[in-house]
DNA sequence: GCGTCCAGGTCTACC
DNA sequence: GGTAGACCTGGACGC
């Protein structure tokens, strides 16, 4: 056991803290499974990338949150967790948002077919950050339409500041529904700066504390893709993009979930910087069948992984 | 500093 | 089923 302290404007915190140590995939990079797409940048993640360490704070109990600490160690991944969180609650937290379980050896053997996408495998590619839970994808999603990333960055930071639980070392969780549920619309466009946004994370929250929307149900669910989409489709504030871009983080990647850096990135890419239509862009991937979103998106940030390497 | 314009994805009304 | 316009914010730009 360690002691580390976390320094809070003139306050310092003393938490204990106890490492755990995980398996890792066979193929799996850090750095890209942390930095594969936005979700390191917003809270309640923050990555040290000259430390290498991801922390990530979750709520564990009514209005109580853990801060964990995950740096790669040799073979192994380092867990550093509050000695009151449950060593398999921080295996599950840690394996969930990393998708340590989830198996991509049939996209890696698709990619390697082609040229242009033959180096995913090798560098652990297409393992996309998720939050501890789909509550939490949903509505950062939400955040992420038609707006910038900055306006996305503090939509998110502002409701985790504002509604959620503080852990001991004075990290906050990202709000429950319960306590998102708990506030208005008006609440949600003026301290949140949500914007027309707020309508939807108001009845999104009410819907999933009542019950009657269960996003925990959709990861492991049985409905074919087009039918869990369609599911998807009926919750306000999310579109063709939005649902797509969930269910990857569902691990499905049967949609491209397009949108418009997407489309710019493609068009600089494969189309001489001319604007294609999405029949097109679709037509290019479709060889990779239910793996097409993923095979669009690796394709797309390439160069975000040879920057790395 | 102020005003204007624009990008961004979804919803709703309308055809 | 397809399309136009409204929604709201922040950033860029011109004055």
């Amino acid at each position: 056991m360690q002691f580390v302290f976390f320094v809070f404007g003139n306050t310092i915190a003393y938490v204990n803290v106890k490492n755990h140590y995980l398996k890792l995939p066979p193929v799996f990079d850090f750095e890209n499974a942390v930095c594969g797409h936005g979700w390191y940048d917003l809270p309640p993640f923050s990555f040290d990338a000259d430390g290498r360490k991801l922390r990530y704070t979750f709520s564990i109990a009514e209005k109580r949150a853990a801060t964990i600490t995950i740096q790669p160690s040799k073979d192994r991944l380092k867990v550093a967790a509050p000695e009151e969180l449950r060593r398999d609650v921080a295996a599950s937290t840690v394996s969930r948002i990393l998708r340590l379980d989830e198996g991509l050896d049939e996209f890696y053997a698709l990619a390697g077919g082609d040229p242009g996408l033959a180096w995913a495998a090798g560098r652990g590619a297409g393992r996309l950050l998720r939050s501890a839970t789909v509550f939490e994808d949903l509505i950062k999603t939400i955040c992420t339409t038609n707006c910038s990333w900055s306006l996305t960055r503090k939509m998110v930071a502002n409701l985790t500041e504002s509604l959620g639980a503080e852990c001991s070392a004075g990290n906050r969780a990202f709000p429950t529904a319960e306590a998102m549920a708990a506030e208005s619309p008006d609440f949600y466009r003026n301290e949140i700066r949500a914007g027309y946004r707020s309508d939807y994370l108001a009845e999104v929250a009410e819907g999933v504390a009542s019950g009657r929307i269960e996003p925990e149900s959709w990861l492991a669910s049985d409905l074919p893709t087009p039918e869990l989409k369609r599911e998807l489709l009926k919750v306000k504030g999310i579109g063709t993009y939005a649902a797509e871009h969930l269910l990857k983080l569902l691990g499905r990647y049967d949609g491209l979930a397009l949108d418009s850096w997407l489309r710019a990135r493609y068009a600089a890419k494969h189309n001489r910087n001319r604007p294609t239509t999405d029949k097109k862009i679709a037509s290019h991937y479709k060889k990779y069948g239910k793996w097409q979103g993923l095979a669009l998106w690796c394709d797309m940030t390439a160069d975000w992984f040879s920057e790395k390497s």
